[in-house]
DNA sequence: ATCGTTCTTGTAAACGTTTACAGGAGCCGC
DNA sequence: GCGGCTCCTGTAAACGTTTACAAGAACGAT
């Protein structure tokens, strides 16, 4: 079947006894007469023919590749999201070009910056923090990008975000009505986007729903990552004893489940704990997690079609979709204690 | 600085008053007077210009990408061998495409097909299962793969395997130390490679240890998922009563965490838990889990490397390189219960 | 019978690089 | 002062496609 040597073009047109030009066009399903047709797809076979991607990209200026950039893909939320993009990408006859940025934003130009070398038709991309720099940068690229996260006013670009600030509107609602009033917030880094606005929503929820407002009670991890959860959990039991945690992250609300733990205090009897992202974890753990889900699947899913749809049309208006989020009780912030995880989901 | 107007060579060239030729000799470091470097640079610098990935790949026939391909992207194993493989193929200079096969094996002759199209230099393939059709497609593949698992004897291909049978066998030593004597195990889908292995690994150091063989012992999970987990655990307490419980994957522990829990039974107490691979879920859980470490970023490091010597050299001689697994004791299968986790990794 | 359509096919240019080759300038030693 | 050397630079070919254009064949209509 399919020889072991590269094969060329024109070594398809030798064979067949016909020009390249006939051979493209027969491979590419132009018009071509039945016996062109039948001898080029003859040898084409008999010699294993493949196209060659790079020439053929050179050719008609397209790569089929899309990248795809997030700060940290080890946090599973970002693996959520990853799996989506891929997916979607893939339906859509793309390749997908991974690119971990890590935290340093420095990363996330030298990318950009790369991006005009043209190895990929389009960006999908994740920022932790958002620069000046970088804006200017986005502004000015020459292919398509879309953002994934929040964005500053009036940069037209495709993106779409969650809306966290509602999102710990939800959990602390959720919290206040079970009569918590001593609400504290284990954050990650609150020089990052996802940081900076989860305070806001904090602060905001507290002021609305008036429980207790003390600095003792907002603790900041150095990351969004349980091991730096699990220190910063310590200090927030140490240095103030609320009646409900809610965390900026799935992997700091298990941080904070364990520290409680340690402890030996009972969640959610002594204090409930909220997780946000709603990641697989939240239900992997016990008690189980109640998170609220950002949507991180929907979003990922959005930003790839609106990629692939401005791909196709590059003239397409500028769309900005919010996903809003959605509140999953479980038993960490139950208030009867014996009750069921409120949804099953499949894990795959 | 950077201009948003494609550049080429050409144009450059025509600024600086000097052949294409000579532009892309200083852009590549090569011999030039200094009159002509300094005006190529100043040049190229107006005009922002960034070769094209593209027309270079046809040129020298390279495309600075490698490709990774993994049946399930959303494993957290998998997810950790990525990380690892993206860092060291960044290092070396190459790009990361992102290919997830799937369960199903069909895709995986898919791609190896399409890789002949010249995409991508090289490609990390971890296939779930490895029929005659495969290997024959990778015995005869353009470009260099290597192997992230088991391969048939006799295949001239590098590879980097954990020894799974080794693995099994610390898990039933460490637990028939402890005097257990009734060892489950929970099985992911046993006509896959993993699933295959673990399973003569459970069977032979039962018969070593010569601990209870009994067929109501085994059950096997549909998928290496949490969400498969869950039932087939239920079905194992259900028509047998181990005092340990070995499984094929850390997502199959918890779940067997989690229906031993529902049951009100304790671990390590009544039955002792062990997982495998050791994910970071190992120590999010609670209590924390035993697993044995199949140095899956250690795989996937060692892979990459592999590729890229490869790469380096196409007639290195082959390698196939067996990593050493370790037990990482931890809370649910501690003798005394009390017992902190022996080791704490930070998370990223 | 001739002209005009339509349909098929081949020739050749183009995409943006890298690089083999050759021509020319400068320089040395004799 | 001239052959030979080195060093620099430009011309042009090549990588493997796609595609505009033209040429030719076949055929129908007048």
């Amino acid at each position: 079947m399919a020889g072991t040597k590269k094969s060329t073009l024109a070594l398809v047109a030798e064979r067949a006894g016909v020009s390249i030009a006939s051979v493209s066009r027969v491979l590419n399903g132009l018009s071509a007469s039945a016996d062109v047709t039948e001898r080029v797809q003859q040898a084409a076979s008999d010699l294993g023919y493949v196209p060659d991607a790079t020439a053929r990209s050179l050719k008609v200026g397209r790569t089929e590749q899309i990248a795809l950039a997030v700060a940290d893909a080890a946090n599973p939320v970002y693996m959520s999201m990853m799996n989506e993009v891929s997916r979607v990408v893939a339906d859509g006859g793309y390749r997908l070009v991974l690119s971990s940025t890590g935290a340093d934003p420095a990363n996330e130009l030298d990318l950009l910056s790369g991006l005009d070398r043209g190895f990929v038709d389009g960006l999908i991309l994740s920022p932790l923090r958002v620069t000046d720099e970088l804006v200017e940068h986005l502004r000015r690229s020459r292919i398509p990008i879309v953002v994934l996260g929040s964005l500053p006013e009036g940069v037209p670009l495709d993106n779409v975000r969650a809306d966290s600030v509602i999102g710990m509107r939800l959990a602390l609602k959720h919290l206040a009505k079970q009569g918590r009033r001593r609400i504290a917030f284990l954050n990650g880094p609150v020089d990052t986007v996802p940081g900076a606005t989860r305070l806001r929503g904090y602060l905001a929820a507290v002021e609305e729903y008036g429980t207790a407002q003390q600095a003792d009670l907002q603790v900041e991890a150095d990351d969004f990552t349980f091991a730096a959860g699990l220190p910063a959990a310590e200090a927030l039991l140490d240095q103030s004893s609320p009646d409900a945690i809610v965390c900026a992250n799935d992997l700091l609300a298990v941080a904070a489940l364990k520290a409680i733990a340690r402890r030996g205090l009972r969640v959610p009897q002594d204090i409930a704990v909220v997780g946000m992202d709603d990641t697989e974890i939240a239900q992997l753990v016990h008690p189980t997690l109640t998170s609220v889900d950002l949507g991180a699947a929907k979003r990922a899913r959005t930003a790839a079609k609106l990629l692939l749809r401005r791909l196709g049309d590059p003239d397409a208006e500028v769309r900005q979709v919010v996903i809003e989020p959605k509140l999953r009780v479980r038993e960490s912030s139950a208030k009867d204690a014996a009750r069921e995880p409120s949804r099953t989901e499949a894990s795959r």
